[in-house]
DNA sequence: AGCAATCATTGGTATCTACCAACTACCAGC
DNA sequence: GCTGGTAGTTGGTAGATACCAATGATTGCT
């Protein structure tokens, strides 16, 4: 039964035509394994990496925000936070409004990095959606980004043109 | 320096709008979460359901030849394929062709546990993706199946219309 | 002042994942 | 019938990840 034999070279290795969610798991490994390979030089990992995008891009907020904006774990962010502070990439410093809050601040240590692991990371996304034209790119980031927002995230405008020159 | 205090109420949590691929990263493992709590209590994996509906579209086909469509290491396949062959939702039998290879098939029982899987799947799918209409729905699978494509995998045409009634 | 809720932190656990080295069975070519 | 290469398997390791329970500091409410 169900017995289609095609055997084809193994070059046309198939599947995963079918659900989106799959191919989007499939690739966000990828794409996940990609970066780490060109951020280990660097001396970031890829979620890190994400949170100093973050941070540069959000200015300084709470971990409770970055956590949400980047869906980890309060408790997996506070090592991740505890590294890049030893790092000396971010700076932790109490919220003057409520003393409970640690404001999260990339430092100017921090900025510097994070320009240099843009271009990796800028470079990766050129290799790795290459097959696809500028207009293409932009459309696939916008699907992606309201997938984002939907879901759970909220992606903003960011409004705040504090252009640390980069 | 670089002080832009937002502290938003934390429901805009903004950011991530920058790299297309942190976004392709972090959707992809909020899907896959999504999929394991709806997997879970019919009691495939993620990783599993995917490698069962690679194997449905796909046809029979070599380990290795999965692997590569799965992007799966070859050790972790080999657990992979046995719990699924303990479970009896898939077999594997040697190809007459080469007897070094497997081909590996998905059961009959294997067939109708990937309907209950199908079923769970595309209803996270429907959510995850809500937001979009069909013709966006269409054209994000479009562009990610192409960056799979031109990534490593191939996505294949799949013209064998042997279809098991599901 | 007392109390419940919140934020960050700590510690622990279970699982997933990638990766590597070695081994067996098998094929193809000489 | 050797030899070299390939497919699958085994076992082990290191790191990533999710998740959960408990604690201390601090807030807001009453």
């Amino acid at each position: 039964m169900a017995t289609n034999l095609s055997l084809e070279p193994p070059t046309s290795s198939s599947v995963l035509t079918q659900h989106t969610g799959f191919l989007l798991a499939r690739l966000g490994r990828a794409v996940t394994r990609q970066y780490r390979s060109v951020l280990t030089p660097i001396g970031t990992k890829p979620r890190e990496t994400a949170a100093l995008l973050a941070l540069r891009d959000g200015g300084a907020m709470s971990q409770q925000a970055l956590g949400a904006a980047l869906d980890v774990d309060a408790s997996n962010l506070v090592v991740l936070l505890n590294d890049l502070e030893a790092a000396g990439l971010i700076v932790r410093r109490r919220d003057p409004e409520d003393r409970r809050r640690h404001l999260v601040e990339i430092s100017t240590r921090g900025s510097k990095v994070i320009c240099e692991v843009e271009r990796a990371s800028t470079q990766i996304d050129d290799e790795f959606f290459a097959d696809l034209d500028e207009d293409e790119r932009a459309s696939l980031h916008d699907l992606l980004a309201r997938v984002a927002q939907s879901t759970d995230v909220c992606v903003k405008d960011a409004g705040s043109g504090d252009d640390d020159g980069c």
